[in-house]
DNA sequence: ATCACATTAGAATTTAATTCTAGAATATGC
DNA sequence: GCATATTCTAGAATTAAATTCTAATGTGAT
């Protein structure tokens, strides 16, 4: 079924599987506190073969890092292609992370607080291309509307932190469990403000 | 100097320089990557000494954190007691967050980038009793501005993430080096942004 | 069947965290 | 000014975790 020099077909539900005891695992005791005998424990696989696949315990993050990072970024893209506004673009960046965090509370747990993970050089660059193509498609989505006139000319890198800005701090809240209100319930809140905050008037 | 049982008077220059190398171990290499013995050697401490005032990487963490955020905090309720109207008092909010930042660069990434801390019972409660304080605080400032019909009536835990949440995102991207333009320089930006979202129209 | 290589396993090693015991410093009561 | 209670400092000893290494096994290609 491979070639030589392949790897076989069990190894991608492999990879799979330490994944997901790593994340519960973060999830459970956090990234720090966790060992690689409790991710081998809950996998039910050797230290060998995790450190085959990925390397330690920083490789597991780093690649459940860029899994979870290019699932949401793929989702949100799938749903600006299909607005036709502004107005429907901004809401639907804010909406779409409200929804994606309900969806998933572990990962984006572990997504939003988790900006102490040593990415290796490879998973840095990789992480950056996946930005920069991210990001790129983004802007030029929304570019045009402020080339009309819709959106407030503002300085490039701002616009990010002002319209996902507040949807990321009150999930972050709201995923710590210091607040119960569940984010659908105030996503519109923070969608309606975010276009406020950057229609022209 | 001091009674019996109690601290001596070098105590606290110790503590401080204990904290003092920590940050710059936790700035230089993170958390999660510098160990005892890197502090040890950058405060010139013995390990027993370390472990003493602190009980390990994580007591020295927390009581950074606690440091931190209550500095912050402080400042802002300073600088919020002479604002006149609820548009100095937003702008006030944000203006003093980038500032404190700009000034404390090695101290705000801690604070920021370090959700992985794992504080002792005590610690945790003790942080709790600073943000109800502080956000009490806060939230009494404010309050009569809603009331008075000069800011948006939201759901509560709606505020902070919708006139800080921008700012601190920016505050992430500039202290992790992937933005030149300074806070100084968008704070402006920002604090506008905030007041648009919340100001009654 | 046999070869090349990916994969798995777990023992051995290395490295870091933490505990423990003892001694030095400090301030006070007498 | 000496006895004493207590804090503080030091670093060796211990424990626990991360990482490396060697050998064995599985798999598909030829």
């Amino acid at each position: 079924m491979s070639r030589r020099g392949q790897p076989n077909v069990s190894t991608p539900e492999r990879r799979q599987v330490i994944l997901a005891a790593a994340l519960a695992c973060f999830d459970e005791f956090g990234v720090a506190a966790t060992t690689v005998d409790q991710i081998r424990d809950q996998a039910r696989c050797s230290i060998g073969s995790l450190y085959h696949h990925f390397g330690g315990k920083e490789g597991v993050a780093s690649a459940l890092f860029i899994e979870g990072i290019s699932d949401l970024n793929a989702g949100l893209l799938l749903r600006l292609e299909a607005c036709a506004s502004a107005e429907e673009g901004v809401r639907t960046v804010v909406l779409h992370y409200a929804d994606w965090v309900s969806r998933q509370p572990q990962l984006a747990r572990f997504l939003l607080h988790s900006r102490e993970i040593h990415f290796a050089p490879e998973a840095k660059s990789e992480l950056k291309a996946i930005y920069q193509r991210h990001f790129g498609a983004v802007f030029s989505w929304f570019g045009r509307f402020v080339l009309r006139g819709e959106m407030k000319q503002l300085p490039p890198e701002t616009y990010i932190p002002i319209i996902s800005g507040p949807i990321e701090d009150y999930a972050r809240l709201w995923l710590s469990g210091r607040t119960r209100t569940p984010l659908a319930e105030v996503a519109e809140v923070f969608a309606e403000a975010a276009w406020n905050a950057v229609r022209a008037r």
